[in-house]
DNA sequence: ACTCGCGGGACATCCCGTTTAT
DNA sequence: ATAAACGGGATGTCCCGCGAGT
């Protein structure tokens, strides 16, 4: 987890292109329909180097995929929670952020997680458990703000679960309807229970 | 959908077989890693009738399982509400309706709807209109009890939109964590939502 | 082979469009390209006719056809050999006559034997001998041009093979080639030849 | 085309394997009635190279036999016509030729290009092109041989046509009829033309 | 005379993972 | 660390032929 070699910043080109581009595709097409030829292809690194970084296979790519697309988007919600005081206003600038990031998709790019959860939770457990260490994540920074808003331990942990199911559901529901309303919905109902 | 031929009762039982075990294994395991193969076996039915029922083959296949699961749904969803004066209650119990389904399937099965739409929503048009169907008709349901509960028709559109992401998302964090918490922590903030 | 029963003119509707529907397909695309479903659909017969008709199968629905497009060639050949005093010109007017029909049909429609011959020669003794009997027949009414024209008897049966065998071979070059060159050749040399 | 690697004759052997396989089998049976599942059994290469040497699937493995088998018989064309320095023998000696192979074969090996030519001309523009530009290399033979022997350009080329035409004819003819017949035919025929 | 549905076996394609040789 | 090639299984599709039931 720490060898660099090569860039002194710490990046072993190929493994991290194989990273983001598994990553990308997964979020937009899930595990089982997304190939590893795919995925060479498109990240550009070299086909042979594949199983030299990834000896455990598509699995493995697959969790390393999601761990990174999990901690990126944890700091992202952070970020957003933390730009504004007014818990309504955080809480609905988290939703209008990934609003914006599916629409400027054109409705492909939902949750990053949730698509691969759903396929592969039940058959493969190393999946499964990255996908529940990302949501993990997601709802410890919910958590850590609500807390911060003056809510007790469990009010907040009820409310962290509430507010990421929301959010999930409603990008699910905003994909297949090709529409934003889901999502405003939920950011409205979001904010109004926040006053 | 009226074409009873032989069976006074059934009617076409290799093409209800398809469509049930297609529903079953979508619900799983999500589209492309369910294999035609997989549901010829499972289903019992003749191989050679497949495409005899379904000549689009397994997007059709998909799209009818799609429609038959949103059609059972959207009537236990309808009875379940019905179950109940008090608006609150009637949410909490189907939430619970869900909890129990995933929980006595060993966190495996979902929402049959979910899964393929995120899946495949953005590569089969057919897919992704089914799955906004089934979504929809939900929707109707959740928003006639919420009007019959006095809601305005705004208020009562923006509610279920609401009620349902969180149950869909409450479903995708539970699989993934193996863990009912999320489905409680949903029900118990729709019952006080309601209050 | 006589028994008429609708059509006062003792055609079975259905057989006799299963028949010519198979001749122009096989005409352009082979025996082992032409699928049965592709018959019944393109003749607009019924699908359950068709092993009443043709209980022997494909195969059996092959060789009628070449039976069929056979014979009407064979006509066609005596047509164009009798239009002509001239042997040349006779000859001449029979490598025109495959050229305009293989140019009208866009470089498709060649020899409606040949093809299904080639293929399917060594591996079905009916197809094979079905064509055998249409060649047959057709070097029959060149020979007789021929024995008419005046050459004797092993002369005529030796230059009815070579006409027939360059007629079919420029066909060939011709589709291959997408022009019509080879056949002009041949109707320039077997003009000359007769001269 | 000069690329041997590991081993110093022959290379690729695989590869190889492959195309030789493809091209005695499309010789026999045509395009359509050759499975890959055979040509992977009887060319005893592995069968996850198939797709590793010939990414364009059966049409390139097909263009890639017949490039092959047009090459081999053109020097075969030009080595029999060189070998007489009577015109009507050296023609005489290719039309034996020929013979001797199908006859060796049971009737069965054929022209390697034609049937492929008439099934997949109209289907396929690669494989159209590829026998075409078989066809081309054999007349280019011919045509020299013709110079040659003494004929102006124009004459070579309609002769080398009416050869050719007739040689492909009359192999038809003598595969549908199981008998050489109509070869000696055109050979007495061109050796007296020859004359 | 005709149809629907059965039956199962190919078809071409493409997959994931490994090996061998640099 | 990379590349070429192997290995064979699974994919969705479509095939031809045949019943049982009008």
């Amino acid at each position: 987890m720490a060898e660099s070699r090569r860039d002194p910043r710490g990046a072993r080109p190929s493994q991290e292109a194989f990273v983001r581009t598994t990553a990308a595709l997964l979020r937009r097409q899930g595990y089982a329909a997304t190939g590893l030829n795919e995925i060479v292809t498109r990240s550009g690194a070299p086909k042979g180097s594949l199983y030299f970084h990834f000896p455990g296979g598509k699995e493995q790519l697959a969790t390393a995929a999601m761990a990174h697309a999990g901690g990126e988007l944890a700091s992202a919600i952070a970020n957003v929670l933390g730009s504004s005081e007014d818990l309504g206003e955080a809480l609905a600038g988290l939703v209008d952020a990934m609003s914006a990031g599916l629409e400027a998709s054109g409705f492909r790019d939902g949750c990053p997680i949730a698509t691969v959860a759903l396929e592969a939770a039940a058959q493969s457990e190393p999946i499964r458990s990255a996908a529940a260490d990302a949501f993990g994540a997601w709802l410890e920074a919910l958590e850590r703000r609500l807390l911060a808003a003056g809510l007790d331990a469990q009010a907040a942990q009820r409310r962290a679960l509430l507010i990421l199911a929301s959010l999930e559901g409603a990008l699910i529901l905003a994909r297949a309807r090709r529409d934003l309303a889901p999502l405003q919905a939920v950011r409205d109902e979001l904010r109004a229970l926040a006053a």
